[in-house]
DNA sequence: AATAAATCATTGACTTCTACAACAATCCAT
DNA sequence: ATGGATTGTTGTAGAAGTCAATGATTTATT
């Protein structure tokens, strides 16, 4: 009979090289992290045909706010072109639609239509558990103290 | 005359987003501040002809742990293929050198040479002023937690 | 008002990354 | 000793990232 401790990565080849000092590396730990996560959450997606990318522009086209495709650019870290692909993909599955913009008329606003914001709130069940399994190490509490922190190392402290 | 606050980004197309609900999904919060940092990183190690890539595998092979390749690439979450690429290059470099593994020889070992550590010890130094911009948002004692908690989300509490 | 400069979305070309299958050499289990 | 698994390696196909150019529109300058 044998016994696998819960959590353990077998033969654990991980074990060895968490004493090397990259482990105080901050862009390691978030690439690291991310990676993880990133299986988790695109495997969960799946079941909608979502990507996290495409996940990401279907949430902000959900969010009320009608960001430009600039303004997504710019905020997920993208190019512009990549945008485009994206929301071309997600138009013509008539998840979301392409508005000019009542500003500026060369841009062009993403909002989520009826679809697209049923889609948004199944898949962001799915995600969700997706994340808690992703971080099912730490504790809740903990997870809401890294995230502030993100936040906060991000975009200041006032958030 | 135009008074520029500090650290905001001018125009800041950022803070009309940062209220929407993507702001606490994690991955989203560790892709954003990994993609920042990537920026500072990658530049600061194109100095010595290095990339975070490269550079961590640079660490390893530093770490007196002698990896082996397989290692380097569960560890760096990295396809093997990448790892062979990566290691070419430094080995080309004289960075680092391959050994057949001494209990398996099939596997290869990664360490580095007397160049490479050299190397390693000056690029540490840019790549740690950069990890330092990137949290400039943080107190030193924020970045210890933030370390602290990516470190038990990926290993545990024990580490 | 007219012109110049800047910005937005889009396209296309190009490079880099990622993922996956196949292979020889070597190790492990039976 | 044989079959099955693992390691490094190569190659390849597709995805993703980068960058320059363009038409439409806005903003700035004169």
């Amino acid at each position: 009979m044998t016994i696998e401790v819960q959590g353990a990565k077998q033969g654990s080849v991980e074990d060895k090289l968490v004493a090397a000092s990259i482990t105080s590396d901050m862009g390691f730990l978030l690439a690291k992290l991310h990676a993880a996560g990133s299986v988790l959450n695109n495997r969960a997606l799946a079941a909608f045909d979502l990507k996290e990318r495409s996940y990401s522009v279907l949430i902000l086209a959900n969010s009320g706010l009608e960001p430009t495709q600039r303004e997504l650019a710019d905020f997920l870290s993208l190019d512009p072109s990549q945008i485009v692909a994206l929301v071309d993909e997600l138009e013509k599955r008539r998840l979301v639609v392409r508005a000019p913009g009542k500003l500026d008329r060369r841009a062009k606003t993403v909002t989520a239509t009826a679809a697209g914001a049923k889609l948004h709130e199944r898949a962001s069940e799915a995600a969700a558990q997706a994340e808690a399994e992703a971080l099912q190490g730490l504790e809740t509490a903990e997870v809401a103290t890294l995230k502030a922190l993100l936040r906060k190392a991000l975009w200041g402290g006032a958030v």
